[in-house]
DNA sequence: CGAGACCGTTGATCCAGGTCAACACGCCGC
DNA sequence: GCGGCGTGTTGACCTGGATCAACGGTCTCG
């Protein structure tokens, strides 16, 4: 701690700390492909963070809707709750991440967004985001960008529950959690999952047990290295030949 | 067909039969909710139709992407092929409706779109879409909404695939199509299916025998008479009450 | 209007994954 | 350090829906 901070410079860590033009995610989030100048036009609406503790919920379905989400730390997951309790996890989530355009289309969230650790999120209130997308092109076309991806995210998804088997839907999320890993600068073939074998299952289709007999398969078969909720993937192609192999 | 058209107001027939703010779905696609005045600032971005045959496709996975399709007239479906030859239907698409967001990500394609009857969508260039909604509030606005609702939509394909059974993933279906119908003035409890068993099996994750099977029995127990595409919902609530009996 | 290709229905059988049950292993607070 | 609870593993058994197979209906196109 800077006991005399040089002044002018230091006056503002605490808002340093807080825009996307000094944020390590800039490349992952929506400030992506922006110029230095767009970016700072960005700075301008994200002011505003929350931390939200493991088990907390950043926002509850029927909740109003006002602002997106990023994530800066922390995991998430959201998820669908029917009227006779059966949940369906629709999506984990990781730092560089959006949360709430769910709530776009009628002011109200349509899913529950929660914490599977302690993180924090920037604020992004929606109406002030499309304020300045109206005057930032190309904060715009990212944005848009953001929205399409997560649509084509959730057809990635239907497929996985609609035509994979129960292996491959477990190899294809093991692979893309790799992938995503590598994405922020972890490792790709070694990472914690922060979510129950019961929260996999139910983003997958499958019964807790069924997730965790094959976690226990796919480490006989030396695929994988389990334990508990730490993960180490030992064969990458092995896991993608699981997804391309098909009989004809 | 008038012989002697007026002069000067018949001059543009053709146009006026073209434009959105003449257009009998306006209240469901993408102006809704505009002012007549914005209305007519989109007429200018939207000024091509696509004709497409039963059995043709509108973009297939990988074609660029320059504009999104509003369908006017026929019943579309979108489909996502894997290498190996499995494809999961992931939506079924009727006038009114948005089509081609999935390509604003990557600027090209991730999905198939085929006609199921011989229809006509008009042809929104995407870029100038985003040129005019940076100057029409509401049009910005309403079509971020679209986008949302594509993405919550997506979330109850989910949930029906991740955690329904057979007969309530059918019933759902039914009652989805009837419910949209509806919207279009059309009736709610008689229709006729544009699509084959097999890629309403598709859609739902079940494969063409067992939604065939389905189907019979819902006929057995007096909820639907099927007569192969022509369908008639007899018991709606008898169909609600399978999506909403649970055990407990 | 007739042949052939789809498309849909139904029956018999099979099996992947669900269900139920027992137990083991942290991890927490007391 | 101990009891209890949430989490994970494993086994035995069951079942919903897949698979395989046969056949009937209907739409299409020459």
């Amino acid at each position: 701690m800077d006991a005399h901070p040089a002044a002018g410079k230091a006056l503002n860590i605490h808002q340093l700390r807080t825009v996307c033009s000094s944020c390590s995610l800039r490349e992952l989030c929506l400030p992506m492909g922006l110029s230095r100048a767009e970016i700072e036009q960005l700075d301008q609406l994200v002011y505003t963070r929350r931390r939200i503790k493991r088990g907390e919920t950043l926002y509850r379905a029927g909740d109003a809707f006002g602002s997106l989400y990023a994530i800066r730390t922390g995991f998430f997951k959201t998820d669908v709750i029917l009227e006779d309790g059966r949940d369906q996890v629709t999506g984990f989530h990781m730092p560089g991440e959006i949360l709430g355009m769910d709530g776009i289309g009628t002011e109200a969230h349509a899913c529950n967004a929660h914490a599977l650790e302690d993180g924090e999120v920037c604020v992004i209130p929606f109406a002030r985001l499309e304020e300045v997308s109206r005057e930032v092109r190309n904060l715009q076309h990212q944005f848009h960008k953001v929205m399409s991806r997560e649509i084509v995210r959730d057809q990635g998804v239907m497929m996985l529950l609609g035509t994979m088997r129960a292996e491959e839907r477990l190899a294809a999320f093991l692979l893309n959690l790799s992938q995503r890993f590598v994405a922020r600068g972890y490792s790709p073939s070694e990472f914690h999952l922060r979510m129950t074998r019961e929260e996999i299952g139910s983003y997958l289709g499958l019964k807790l047990e069924t997730v965790s007999r094959i976690f226990s398969k796919f480490q006989d078969q030396g695929l994988i290295a389990v334990q508990q909720k730490h993960i180490r993937i030992l064969d990458t192609d092995g896991l993608r030949q699981l997804l391309a192999y098909r009989e004809v």
